[in-house]
DNA sequence: AGTTTCATTTTGAGAACTCAAAATATAGGG
DNA sequence: CCCTATATTTTGAGTTCTCAAAATGAAACT
């Protein structure tokens, strides 16, 4: 009974969101489950049910749904064969970051544990992928870690870009543009909460200013 | 309307059997296709109605079904990208060509047109994959090619291996131990009809007697 | 021509996944 | 406490793909 690329859909989404909740077990409810599946409502409940009958996920009506144990590795493999084919698809295959995503989503459900693991091995075991999203090791496992974001972390203080919360090609393409990709330093100069504004002084002392929510998607380490 | 895994599968093996009958536009039987997709008999008579439904197949009842000229060129991409992801996965993943016509058959599917090309690319537009099988083009071209094979080619005068008509992992094995993979020469000592044999002399001077069915599906070209 | 054999098609059904729209539950505001 | 807005579930239905087994067609054999 291994999973369809459906059911592995429904569990990496319920993954992602857990970690987004911050908290272990928390429940997510339905409507965003299904809105991150890309479904209508009914359908993710009746997919759930079905989950909670696989033993994969616990559902609890009306509140929402969280993953077993058995669901979040499942999970976590699903992740980790995401992120390891998009560090291979740039590493290797010389990809642009801003593009691999969509192909990632497709391939993640069809690479056999072989491919997977040498894809691994000449990567050299890399712990992060190319939008800095950290990989799973193969018993499920990952490096827990807290960010600060670009509007979150202190002013005028050298930072480095380590992660990029968002996969759109056009977000991606525009940090690129910008000098914002994961690896590059910069420096946030002010904040206007009125504006709705974060001003930043990027490696090529170029000052630029970009909206919170923008800024909120772009995770940061004090240098 | 992108055709699924399985109307691809459907197609490939359509081609693969007309191609085996040599003759353009002959009839594929219904049980032998249902027998190469691995499906029962009226399940793929239900399917090729459908097929001929969207223009892909011309069907004759009772008689058999033919590739139209739409779905020789689907089929002919499916080939291109099953072989090109053989001859990557050998060339720059370094895996046995015994071992990646599963990973393949799965892979075929989901790689995008970007991501083909770009292997194309990395292996130099290459003719043939890692069983000498040709590589359509990008156009569906596929360069026609007579072969001989060791029950049909001359007897004590060198020959190179240069295609292997049969996936089956334990088969290729086999064809790897006795010094037989594409590239290999070797001398046809003698054939045996009674006894249903070849005897072959390969490039380490060793003297092995094969039978005539695996003989048949190791072809060759004379030096 | 009649009968057996084999391939093929038809039938009836089920699994997996999906949606739109109706029904219902929950939570908040008055 | 009622009423309303919103989230969730239920219902009824459709698509794609599959099978087993019955029915039928074609071919082959006497
Ligand atoms: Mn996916
Ligand atoms: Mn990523
Ligand atoms: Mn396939
Ligand atoms: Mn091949």
């Amino acid at each position: 009974m291994l999973p369809s690329s459906t059911v592995e859909n429904y569990l990496k989404a319920l993954y992602q969101a857990q970690v987004a909740l911050e908290d272990e077990k928390a429940l997510v409810p339905m409507g965003q489950l299904a809105n991150a599946v890309g479904v209508a409502p009914g359908t993710a409940t009746t997919m759930v049910k079905a989950l909670a009958e696989s033993g994969l996920v616990e559902y609890e009506p009306y509140l929402g749904v969280r993953l077993s144990t058995a669901g979040a590795k499942l999970a976590a493999m699903v992740l980790r064969r995401h992120r390891l084919i998009e560090q291979f698809l740039v590493e290797i295959m010389g990809m642009s970051w801003t593009e691999v995503h969509e192909d990632a989503e497709q391939l993640e459900h069809v690479v056999s544990d072989r491919l997977i693991e040498r894809m691994d091995a000449m990567l050299g075991h890399p712990s992060v992928d190319p939008h800095g999203d950290p990989i799973p090791t193969a018993d499920g496992d990952i490096a827990p870690h807290r960010y600060h974001s670009l509007l979150t972390c202190p002013l005028h203080t050298e930072v480095t870009v380590t992660r990029v919360a968002d996969q759109d090609a056009s977000f991606l393409r525009f940090l690129e543009a910008q000098r914002l990709k994961p690896g590059q330093s910069l420096e946030v100069e002010a904040r206007d909460s009125a504006a709705d504004s974060v001003q930043l002084l990027t490696e090529g002392q170029r000052s630029i200013t970009i909206g919170t929510k923008a800024a909120s998607k772009v995770l940061i380490e004090v240098a």
